[in-house]
RNA sequence: GGCCACGUAGCUCAAUUGGAUAGAGUACCUGAUUACGGCUCAGGAGGUUGAGGGUUCGACUCCUUCCGUGGUCACCA
């Protein structure tokens, strides 16, 4: 209904002034509040083309619409500012509209939209930075689907590699056949932690080496001229690792036999991952996300190099005489880069170029979205650059969503100072929080004590998800634990209440369900207001979706809410002062509730029908 | 040092993409509502948008120079 006024405000112009404004010239805006009327066009772009001021134009052009106009019922100019006033009629068909069931999502466009987010290491659990990754790569899929894509999600899942050695080393020499279930652990938590182990055997091993001899030697061969043997030994930790340190070379030979698939180091291999993958679902289950499809990096570890025999083939890419590929990417501004080692095995970027090759032999995918920390930019415009040189038909689908790194008040998190945030911790946190907050309320009486829970689980975590979504993804956030468990102000739970209230309005009124009365109707300001901000919906949908930022949905669901709040405080629903009142408000309501439940389920918080 | 982000109320974040007097939440003060100190509503106070210069009817937004913070510059992934 936007578009029937613009289209009046364009019909306007040319009847006025027999001038044709470009569509992108034509401004109209949900008028500020603090101005009479609803909607305002800026009339600025017409002074240059019609030499004459914004005022006289403004004026003009009101008085023409509202004598015309079917739906214009007043209008006022305050500088270059024309805003109108629409009249009942507008209301009544705005709100049909906004209350279809359909509305805000589009048909399907047969374009299918893969996303790639979370992408775990095997030897780590979960922690705060994969909640803000997987929320931003879940939302997108959510957002995706509802502007008429089919979805692919999928993780790359890090399983193979020297770190991942590291952890079954410790176990080995550690563990005395311990497992998840005899200890009672949560398996990615248990092989996490020898992972620490062995890094602590390692760094004391490590300290020792430095007092040697031979340590002496390396420091002062090789230190820079005035630099403290701590500095010089932080720098020199990987070459420690590789040429001198016994658990290192034992780590190193664990991972050759892997490579050649010797069954023993293999069998350990899977009995590992196996408690991790478990770990993980538990975790995702929690969070409520699931994915169509796993990328092992063990299977896709040597993919990649076709693409070099054919990029020496073209000369996109360069050989060394010690035998390593090269591209050169200065044209683009950026270095030289290595896609295959001297020894002619892959790295990073190769293994994503095949990945990337393989996804779309397979499902011929028109966007592929990277969710990944903003730490990456570097790599993924090289691997972008890299892809579009070689001729890849996909390479102008491909975007990197990168996200700003989550801190704590107290600054950085740092895995070696103990100061990251567990995934598990936090949720179990979240939710014990609603569930103390709605205790002390003593609410909920009369509910089954599982409903209790799983309206615990869907406000606690409603809440932490709420506070990590509405952040724009790249910025940089900062993540107060405190903050996150709050149920007040611009938060999940106080979204979750508005649509509660609905809810129990509708309870209290006897029906599941009400239609638009047709019998004429008035709105108020609080009406108008409300029909404005679900007619915007739709555009919201599509802003989030092009701008690759959920956050836009979030802060459209709070303003939302509170504006129903407000509405609620102010106006009488049930006892509205007549009956078509009523149902109207009942009606609109209705709506609200179900665009706050729309919209939250596209950042995916669910809601509660009591709370 | 090169390159890339970011810098808005004490704190955490917005600002319809170049539009009106830069808005919310939180914390603080006041009132309303409440079976309720603590999931609601209203009001108050809080700002030279890091600094300077430029572009124009108009700049938090675009250009430019500084300052600050972070990231990245591996034959790790």
């Amino acid at each position: 209904m936007l578009a029937n006024l613009q289209a009046e405000i364009k019909g306007a112009i040319e009847q006025v002034f027999d001038y044709q404004l470009p569509d992108n010239q034509l401004i109209v805006s949900p008028t500020k509040k603090e101005f009479e009327g609803e909607y305002t066009f800026v009339t600025f772009p017409l002074v240059k083309a019609l030499k004459n001021k914004p005022e006289v134009l403004g004026e003009q052009m009101g008085a023409y619409l509202k004598a015309n106009s079917s739906i214009v019922s007043d209008f006022n100019v305050v500088k270059g500012f024309l805003n109108l006033s629409l009249n009942d009629g507008f209301w009544s068909s705005a709100l049909s509209t906004v209350g279809e069931d359909t509305f805000g999502s589009r048909p399907a466009n047969g374009k299918t939209f893969m996303v790639e987010f979370s992408s775990p290491n095997t030897n780590k659990p979960l922690h705060l930075g994969h909640i803000r990754n997987i929320l931003l790569g879940w939302s997108m899929a959510q957002i995706a689907e509802a502007n008429g894509y089919k979805v692919i999600k999928t993780q790359v899942i890090n399983d193979r590699g020297i770190a991942v050695c590291k952890s079954m080393i410790a176990w080995q020499d550690l563990g005395e056949g311990k497992t998840p279930e005899s200890t009672g652990t949560k398996g990615d938590h248990f092989v996490g932690s020898y992972y620490v182990a062995f890094e602590q055997v390692f760094q004391k091993e490590y300290k020792a080496w430095q007092e040697t001899e031979q340590g002496q030697e390396v420091f002062s061969s090789l230190a820079k001229e005035g630099q403290d043997a701590g500095t010089f030994f932080k720098g020199y930790k990987n070459k420690y690792f590789n040429e001198y340190s016994a658990i290192g070379a034992r780590t190193k030979e664990m991972l050759l036999k892997w490579e050649a698939e010797d069954p023993e180091v293999i069998t350990l291999w899977k009995k590992m991952n196996g408690w991790v993958y478990e770990g993980f679902e538990t975790t995702y289950k929690k969070l409520g996300v699931n994915f169509d499809y796993n990328n092992y990096e063990s299977e896709t570890y040597l993919l990649g190099k076709e693409f070099v025999d054919e990029g020496l083939k073209s000369g996109v890419f360069y050989k060394k005489d010690d035998g390593s590929t090269w591209i050169d990417l200065e044209s683009a501004k950026m270095d030289h880069k290595i896609v295959l080692r001297s020894d002619g095995t892959s790295v990073y970027v190769t293994q994503d170029l095949g990945t990337a090759h393989q996804r779309y032999e397979q499902y011929k995918m028109d966007h592929l979205v990277y969710v990944v920390a903003d730490e990456q930019d570097y790599h993924f415009k090289v691997l972008f650059e890299i892809l579009k040189r070689l001729g890849e038909p996909y390479a102008e689908s491909l975007y990197h969503l990168s996200y700003g790194m989550v801190d704590l008040p107290s600054g950085k998190m740092k895995s070696r100072e103990g100061t990251v945030v567990d995934a598990d911790d936090l949720v179990e946190e979240v939710i014990g929080e609603a569930r103390k907050a709605s205790q002390e309320r003593g609410g909920l009486e009369g509910i089954s004590t599982e409903e209790q829970e799983e309206i615990y689980r869907k406000v606690g975590l409603s809440a932490l998800k709420y506070f990590i979504i509405k952040v724009n993804p790249k910025k940089r956030m900062t993540f107060d634990p405190k903050e996150s468990v709050d149920m007040q102000g611009q938060t999940g739970p106080y979204i979750q209440n508005a649509f509660v209230r609905i809810q129990s309005i509708f309870r209290k009124a006897g029906v599941a369900k009400v239609d638009q009365p047709k019998d004429a109707l008035e709105f108020n300001n609080l009406e108008r207001d409300l029909i404005v901000q679900l007619s915007q919906y739709p555009h919201v949908l599509e802003e989030a979706f092009n701008k690759y930022d959920p956050s836009i949905i979030a802060n459209y669901s709070y303003t939302l809410a509170k504006s129903f709040h407000r509405f609620y405080h102010d106006c009488r629903i049930l006892n509205a002062e007549t009956e078509s009142l009523k149902q109207n408000r009942l009606y609109l309501s209705q709506t609200i509730g179900s665009i706050l439940e729309s919209s939250m389920q596209l950042l995916g918080m669910e809601m509660p029908e009591y709370m």
